[in-house]
DNA sequence: TGTTAAATTTCGGGA
DNA sequence: TCCCGAAGTTTAACA
């Protein structure tokens, strides 16, 4: 499982090492200690001389993490290049990609250990709760939104965007559906409102199209948008809670 | 700065490690091997029996990798309770967290190695380029917007939301600028509007109110609603970008 | 490639 | 705590 770990590599056996591995991605390789980083492409910065960990995965992304904090320092979603090698007696890492043009340079003053791990069989990944799979439980029950719904389209493209669900209620007006797996905010009210503008624009003057905002509970500015625009909310209970789990009283969508 | 190393560690051993060092929080932890995960939250998913990373910062943030991407395949960004225990013998780790009320259970299935890490001095980090930053060049001048624009206020809160530059043009006329450090989307097109119309309200009926938005490029549909609205674009080349560092020509806002 | 929107978004700021 | 908006957002889907 571990291909290979140097303790302290002196700055040539760190290049090689990098170089060797990346080259022939097959492995997740990491270099943790002191370095330096900097930045620049869409935006650019600069982290002083700290300790920090270095994760290189075998599709060339780059993260590099400091002590605290969920989401990496400096990154770099795909790679094109990926080059170390040994400037004025330290090894840098070069990590460059076109489009956007961006490079993360890391420049190794300290490293304390380098670790090339085999980390090949990833399992099925299956996650419940997206949006999507809400979309897809409301198309086949759309009387869960409201009684006598019929979805004539779903991901409708119309010039603004995509509508989640276009459908006739029971008076025959079409229905503009906009989902939200969490509380939907003043983003979704607009959101909204443009899909229904867009479908206005393609039917006769006059004709009645009604916008329903679905989603588990609405923040109060967004319920005032909402309303001012003449606009719907239901409310559709959707994940599969922690708390629901636990009690096993609230069946739901996505059980 | 490797503080412990485990190779192989049987599950009690691998339990003592996590709980030992997860309690003193001064360690970066990490183990890799088989396992599956779990998470319930605010949404459900599972991962099969694969070969992972699993990171534990000092702050408890927890971070499951998968050999490839830069996102991790299951995360806890802040934990409440972090606990390892051995159970039908092997080794799991519970994060959770309440608010929003969250659990991920790691199953290590086979640890081929745990690693606690002394990851402690991270160095001061500077980014340039965001949005802040070109709101305080535009605001000190805001004649690269337009000549005769007085800046009048900066982040003014309306019904919720804040309006980035509040201004006043030279006829006096109330101006709304929305910035945008990248291409400019409809969404932004939709926060200008939402703003503009905030604005409206608390003047006089009649008063004109002009709504600018500023960027370095807009998509197509965005000027398409955009012009709709009567709203107007200027373009603002923000962004130190690798290319006009690199020829050395261009100067930026961000230098 | 361009555009849009979701995301277990995360993160920070203000009321 | 709620709410909003930025982010080097990333990622996927679709024209």
């Amino acid at each position: 499982m571990i291909r290979e770990q140097l303790t302290l590599p002196a700055p040539e056996a760190l290049a090689a090492f990098l170089n060797r591995h990346t080259r022939t991605r097959d492995c997740l390789v990491q270099v943790a200690g002191l370095a330096e980083v900097t930045y620049r492409g869409r935006a650019a910065s600069t982290a002083d001389v700290g300790t920090y960990l270095v994760l290189v995965k075998q599709d060339g992304s780059l993260q590099i993490h400091h002590p605290t904090g969920i989401k990496p320092m400096n990154w770099q979603p795909k790679t094109d290049e990926l080059l170390a090698r040994v400037d004025e007696d330290v090894c840098m890492l070069l990590a460059s990609r076109r489009s956007p043009l961006e490079l993360v340079q890391v420049v190794f003053l300290l490293p304390q250990v380098a670790l090339a791990l085999e980390l090949q069989e990833a399992g099925a990944f299956v996650l419940s709760g997206s949006e999507a799979q809400m979309q897809e439980t409301l198309a086949r029950t759309p009387e869960l939104i409201e009684p006598g719904l019929r979805v004539l389209d779903r991901e409708l493209l119309v010039e603004s965007g995509g509508i989640d669900l276009y459908a006739q209620d029971g008076q025959g007006r079409f229905v503009v559906v906009e989902l939200k797996r969490a509380r939907a905010t003043q983003h979704a009210v607009s959101q909204l409102g443009r899909y229904v503008r867009s479908v206005q624009g393609t039917l006769p003057v006059g004709a009645v199209v009604r916008g329903i905002l679905a989603a588990p509970s609405i923040t109060g500015p967004a319920r005032v948008e909402l309303e001012r625009r003449g606009l719907e909310f239901r409310e559709i209970s959707a994940i599969p809670t922690l708390a629901t789990h636990r009690e096993g009283t609230q069946p739901s969508l996505f059980d």
